[in-house]
Order: C-alpha cells, then structure tokens, then sequence
DNA sequence: GTGGTCTAGACCACC
DNA sequence: GTGGTCTAGACCACA
C-alpha cells in the first residue's frame, strides 16, 4: 500500500482485488480472502478493509454470503471491465485533455513517455 | 471556486492565479491582488487565500515586499511550466499508462475520445 | 514555548521536534504524537501545531500515515543535520563576519565570550 | 534595501546611515539627507525612513533641529561602536554559540569559512 | 494600507 | 481516533 498517495487506502485495496480478479488469481464464484487475512496481509487496520469489500459489494463484484465470506460475483469480469473503463472516460479523459491543452502536448507528444 | 471539489480551495486561487500569469493576464514584476481584496473577490477567508499566496511563494512564483505586497517572480512563467509539466509527467502520465493497458486502449485509440 | 519571541510559535514547536529527534528521545520510524496531543501539551492551537507539522513533512524530517499519524523519516536526522547547518553557514556566518569586521574583532577573539 | 530579509527595512535604513558615520562620509555636526531626499534614494516610502531616523534619534545618534533637518551627534561615532558592541556580545554572541554547539563546531572551525 | 500569526471552533475524509 | 481544510475574528510589525 501506499500512504502517500492521493488514492484513499480502500481504494488502493478495491483496486487491488479488482487487478486479481481481472489477472484470473481469482475466479467467478471463488471465495476471496477475509477482512482479516487481508488486513494482516497489507498492514492495513481492518475496518480499511471492510470499506473496500463494502465498495466492491456496492458495485457488484463480490457478494457477501453471511458468517462464510466474501465471493467474487459471476458477471465479476465484465463488472469490472465497465467500472474501469467508465471511469477512465468520464473522469480521467477530460482532466488528460485538459491538461494536454495546457502544457501543449499533443496525443502524439505521449508516445515519447510510454515505457 | 468550486467548493465541492475534491480539490481544496487554496489549491484553486493558486491554479487560478499561475493561470492568470500563463495567460498574460499580469506579468513579471507587477503586484497582485492584496490578500483582503482577492479574498474579497472570490469570496473566502482571507486565511486562505494567504495560505494559496504561501504556497506560491514557497514555488517561486511569487514573492513578498514587507508591508507592500505580492509580486510577480521574473521567472514565474518558466517556473509554473515547468512545475505543471513535472506534475503531468511524473504522477499523471504513469496512471494513464497503466489504465490504458488495463483496459487495452491505445495511445491513438484516444484519438476518437478528443473533442 | 515562548509567546514573546521573535520566531513564530509554529517554528519553535517544529525546532522542538527537531531537537527532540537530535537527541534521539525519538527515533526514526516512529510515530510522534498527534496534533491534538501536543497542542494539549504545550498549550496552543491544534491549527499552530498543524502548521509546524505541515513544516516538518515539507522539509522531509516527518511524514504522515493517513488517519494514524506522523512518524519521523528515516533520514530525519540526517536531515535535520544538514538544514540547520545550511541555515548556519549560509545566513548566520555572513552576518558574523560582517559585524565581527566593523567591531574590529578577530576570530580567536570570541573565546573569551565563551562561557 | 533588501525587501526579502529578516532585517526590518528601517533597521537596514539606520544600519546604512551608521555605517556612513563610521566610514566618515558624513562628520559630527553635519546634516544628513532629509526624509525625503532618502525616500527618493533607496525607494522607499518616507515613513519607512522618518522611522529609522527617530530610532537613530533615540539611541543618540542624530538629533533633529526644527524645520532644518536631522544631524549627527557630536559622539555619534562613540555611540554606533558602543551600540553595535553591545548588540553584538549581548544578543548575537549566544545565538552563535548555541548554534555552534548543536553543530559541533568549534570556534576555530569557524576560520575555514572566513572568505 | 500590507502581510504574518494565532485562536476558537467547525466539518470532512479516512483509518 | 487521525490529519486536512476552512471560517471568523483578532492582534501584531511593518511600509
């Protein structure tokens, strides 16, 4: 985790599930770790936890079965695929592109910085 | 300003005035807006907006005459490009590039996206 | 601290800690107290010691663990080691100089001021 | 006038004129500019001035004759060394030495810096 | 008039 | 609980 970074921890740990699941380390169905597995796992207090599975319950891609655990949910996938690239289109492209305007780079310009 | 943003305020007056200075709006060496009068305009505490004109001191981008007022740094344009194009390369680009691999979009694919 | 002084209570509080990590009753790595506590205990405004934190992360000696606190840097000491001796070299010795020149006094003068 | 320094604008105002007393530029018995001739000379605002002139009048240094002008005191010259002397041992000489001692160094550490 | 500092008290996101 | 931000209002040195 990084502490000093302008993402919220849980956000930092919902991404991080979300990556798992999408590199198929998890799959539909399967049982994901506990809160507090995790929370020992990252270093992270376990109500930072809760809220992350929290997020990702709220978005549907895990479900909750009471007493067991967390589960990754069956359309977790697409869910996620969706998620992400909404957010990229609606939320990261415009501050991109205007930033781009600012400091006059074109979407060309990027080519040079791309590892 | 826009109060409900996830950037705070200071942070605000201080991009709107770099921008004022980009634009050519004031130039190097003239004085600015006193601290009472531009709080009075954009109508907050004038505690922030001297927080906002301290951090652009500490940038180098403006800087103080006792008992006179702020002013323009001879170096302030050079200084917010620079510091603008160090943000945008150091911590924007590394996180489009790594959602753009996520979600399998390509540096000309965002081509289509610009309006 | 010492309302009567010349240097701003925020600074002292911050020399304060600086000393304290000199002195090593605290040590790298670990936490410090919050800016609640201390503004309890040496009787000022939780804002003042806020500032005087904020100071500390700016120059590197202390960072913070979002929603648990500050720790002192693992290079703090060092830090605060070369920032002072800057400080030192920089402004104070000039003004040394300049006035030991006009006073006609020499350097091995000065041991006899020593206590 | 250094309008970027710790030193009051008016203090640097008196240490000017002391220093031209010392440098036997203007004798004992002489006049000195008036306000605003000075005003003029350093740009600044004639307060500024009329303030370093009544802190000089204050410490003996010049007196003012009604509706002539500022002129310097007979033992000006006595009265500036013993004024700098004082201010030098009482309130610069700790100051140094505390330093010097967080610093290690020692007072003929002090000769590798001498310009 | 200017900026610099401080207090008191509040609200917020986050852990 | 933690720090981060903001407001309101005050006092100060300085120009």
């Amino acid at each position: 985790m990084d502490f000093n970074n302008q993402h919220p921890i849980f956000m930092q740990i919902a991404a991080m599930i979300m990556d798992s699941i999408l590199e198929k380390e998890v799959h539909a169905g399967e049982r994901i770790q506990s809160v507090r597995e995790l929370a020992g796992h990252v270093q992270v207090n376990p109500n930072t936890v809760q809220r992350a599975f929290s997020y990702l319950q709220d978005q549907g891609v895990i479900f909750n079965q009471r007493g067991v655990g967390y589960f990754v949910s069956d359309d977790a996938f697409d869910k996620i695929k969706s998620l992400k690239r909404e957010e990229f289109i609606k939320e990261f492209l415009p501050e991109l592109f205007r930033r781009m305007d600012h400091l006059n780079i074109s979407i060309d310009d990027l080519k040079q910085y791309k590892a």
